[in-house]
DNA sequence: AAACAACTGAACTGATCAGTTTATATATGA
DNA sequence: TCATATATAAACTGATCAGTTCAGTTGTTT
């Protein structure tokens, strides 16, 4: 009954540590956050978090990258491709909307928008891990409907950009910004629909 | 000789105060900014700001709203609505992201975004001083179009959320997470055309 | 000149916070 | 059991910063 596992990662608390920062760091925001809250919540003392990670900033990308990280993947799930193009697109937008608008996806979104000034590999982790993961998998789809002849797009990059926004349709903005604090299904539905609607107006074969 | 005007606003070194303070803020961020480093900007002492403002927030959030004021002013001019649709929509386009992705425009959004949270009132007042009132010029205008017989649009409100997030499609993020620092008018073209084409393929009436 | 208002500079308060240090404790593994 | 690596609590440093206070100055009005 000896584990052959752990001991990958240097010290025991790692786990702890992020999970605590995690936590803290959705609440709070980054300079909210203190430190001594986050060893707190982690239950860890001061000295270990400063033993894993050299300072805040980098503590936070590290969160940062591994919501975003799990986020996604749950976005970007291979969608069967057959049957109907609109409902694959329907769930396709399903599956971002869920994404970008979950708490989580929006709290990151605001500290990473905040602190992308002043640290901009912040900005670039995030958006690599994320949208970028995202747009990669959507371009690869719209290749595949183009080549199957459900598609007709030009400019299949432009395309994979629209999309997404079509998605936000002020819904975004007005969460963002705390306006709206509950999106209700029927406003998701209409917005998709909408989306999807225009986006086969412009790209769809019949 | 004599002035009848001044005396308006209590105080004459409102507008130093407030300028530099705007100068401050859009340069290091809300908490990037200190009070010390305003009032010297401004030329101003620490206790004349204090007369001004009771603290650190509403003067930011003063500085916030008359710099959205002014940008979204310059977006929603009325344009004469005579002439090719397709021609008036790419002029509000452009407008619009002249708006929305001038460096002023985006370093109040970044902030904004970042202090929405701690601070509502703050988004709210963006929201009611920027982008709300571009969706509402927006929505007037379609109005005026689809009573005109230019464009067929059963739900004006999706329409005019849809528009503006057309025009940014990719950009937008790109340039507010620091991946993109300046923009081509290439660039520009390519996204408004796009939003156009698809919004009047979906909208308009030949 | 006298009265009044706005402004100034500078020092001060009180608090927060990132990051360090130290002496001690606990677990693991040979 | 003993050595080693890891963790801990708590105090401490050094710095920043919002907001206050105050004694004194400037400019304007009457």
């Amino acid at each position: 009954m000896n584990a052959p596992t752990t001991a990958i990662k240097q010290g025991r608390k790692w786990d702890e540590v992020l999970e605590g920062a995690r936590t803290v760091f959705m609440r709070d925001g980054f300079e909210g956050a203190s430190v001594d809250d986050i060893v707190r919540e982690a239950g860890v003392s001061k000295a270990t978090l400063y033993s894993y990670f050299p300072d805040k900033r980098l503590l936070f990308l590290e969160v940062a990258k591994s919501e975003c990280r799990a986020q996604s993947d749950a976005a970007i799930q291979q969608v069967e491709a057959s049957g109907d193009i609109r409902a694959v697109l329907s769930t396709v937008a399903r599956r971002m909307v869920r994404f970008f608008m979950s708490d989580v996806g929006m709290q990151v979104y605001r500290i990473v928008v905040g602190e992308s000034q002043r640290f901009p590999e912040v900005g670039r982790e995030f958006y690599a891990a994320g949208p970028e993961m995202v747009r990669a998998r959507l371009i690869g789809f719209l290749e595949r409907a183009v080549a199957d002849g459900k598609l007709v797009i030009e400019d299949i990059e432009l395309a994979a950009d629209q999309f997404p926004e079509l998605c936000k349709a002020g819904l975004h903005m007005q969460v963002v910004l705390g306006l709206k604090t509950d999106v209700t299904d029927e406003e998701i539905d209409r917005v998709i629909d909408g989306a999807v609607d225009m986006f086969l107006c412009k790209y769809g074969v019949d």
